[in-house]
RNA sequence: GGAGGGAUAGCGAAGUGGUCAAACGCGGCAGACUGUAAAUCUGUUCCUUCGGGUUCCAUGGUUCAAAUCCAUGUCCCUCCA
């Protein structure tokens, strides 16, 4: 059964939604954060750890996951749910990003695009139609366009361009996907010009999609305020009766500005990532806990988490284990700030349904930047 | 008792007359990280009032110049007896 999606309410003051997503006879509600577990796995986490924190849908990866161990033994495993014991809904990403962070333009042709496999130096070639048979192996829920992800500091000929191939791209891969079980999502691009998200929003739209994504932010360390207008030039001409996700967007000013302008999901590493490298998330602003004034520490990351990390260890502790290199340490981290993230998103929710968005966000900025 | 080898910054370890305040690794301190080539990467790590000051076991010596050469001492290691 496919996952469906209904906007519940809007927000009197802003273009936030609360949204209801239904999978499996299991609700859950929008705005909301998804946890990424490129490889089949979010980082140091088990699926029920997971679960434990509050997250529906993860996201995995197409391109990873192509190459190692392949979609057909994923296919031939039984899925991807089946093969890393994930029972939620999965959105896979197409490799669009890969794109961005692998391919040189040579690569990048309009048939598709070139890649040299990390592992063995194969000489590899991913197509948009491609992409989507990759994602029907795979057997995840949400499959994405194969986009093009460019730098949000491409000069607007390029990101014209960009924006155009990619729909094509987008055309291509609706025309091979089935469609059985599995929603199918378009990728809005076109940096942070109107006329480029209009372009690309509406074109996208005509070719119809189950939902709408915004890609080509936060990759290239673009302006705060450029980001927000992509969110807010691209859902302008998006519909309403549809999933709107933002795309590797994961610091929460990000989400509760993206929310304030219309989207409903957003996907991030930066909480795990974060988390092997050391730092909390916490409701006064990121912590390193590898700093040297936590040493004897013995509080919890943050009074007001309800996470496994912080009901039973320290400060101290988390850092000693980070410090000595201890897989746990990352593990109770990541818990920590996937919590931390979900929580929020939970409290957005709540400013949705009592119309207190705006309030709830000057007094998050207040406590998270201490302003 | 005899024969060798060694002592370098918090630790390990290069360096064997000037370009040495001394490579490199670890540890420490700090920073970055937004659809994961990322349990990764970057900076820094004798003291300093930023002018400079004091170092390479100790002491004495050779030299214009010593971590580097010589002498003596101290400690450590290996082998022989």
């Amino acid at each position: 059964m496919k996952l469906q999606f209904e906007v519940l309410k809007k927000e009197k003051n802003t273009k936030a939604r609360l949204g209801k997503i239904l999978y499996h006879g299991v609700e859950y509600e929008t705005p909301m954060f998804m946890p990424v577990g490129t490889q089949g796995t979010v980082k140091t986490l088990s699926p029920e750890e997971v679960k434990g924190v509050g997250a529906g849908i993860i996201l995995s990866n197409t391109y990873h996951l192509w190459l190692r161990p392949g979609d057909l033994t994923v296919k031939e495993a039984g899925g991807l749910h089946k093969f890393m014991n994930y029972d939620g809904p999965i959105l896979t990403d197409s490799g669009g990003f890969q794109v961005f962070s692998l391919a040189k333009p040579k690569d990048i042709t309009e048939e598709g695009v070139h890649f040299k496999n990390q592992y063995n130096g194969d000489s590899l070639f991913l197509t948009p139609e491609k992409s989507i048979q990759i994602q029907e192996n795979l057997g995840s829920d949400i499959v994405m366009s194969f986009d093009e992800c460019p730098p949000a500091s491409a000069d607007y000929s390029y990101l014209k361009a960009s924006v155009e191939r990619t729909l094509r791209w987008a055309k291509r891969g609706k025309n091979v996907f089935k469609g059985n079980n599995q929603l199918l999502f378009g990728i809005v691009q076109g940096g942070a010009h109107e006329d480029l998200r209009k372009l690309s929003a509406t074109e996208t739209v005509k070719i119809g999609f189950d939902g709408y994504s915004i890609g080509g932010v936060a990759n290239d360390h673009e302006s705060k305020e450029d980001m927000y207008k992509a969110f807010s030039y691209s859902c302008k001409y998006l519909p309403e009766d549809k999933i709107r996700y933002a795309m590797g967007i994961g610091e929460p000013i990000d989400i509760l500005e993206g929310v304030i302008r219309g989207i409903d999901i957003f996907d991030c590493v930066s909480p795990t990532r974060l988390a092997r490298h050391g730092h909390a998330l916490t409701k006064y602003g990121k912590i390193n806990l590898k700093n040297a004034k936590f040493k004897n520490d013995f509080t919890p990351i943050s009074e007001d988490c309800d996470c496994y990390a912080c009901s039973y260890y320290t400060k101290a502790y988390v850092k000693h284990l980070i410090q000595a290199d201890e897989t746990f340490g990352a593990r109770l981290l990541s818990i920590h700030n996937i919590r931390f993230l979900i929580s929020f998103t939970e409290k957005i929710r709540e400013a949705i349904k009592n119309d207190c968005l705006e309030e709830f966000r000057e007094q998050f900025i207040k406590d998270y930047f201490g302003e």
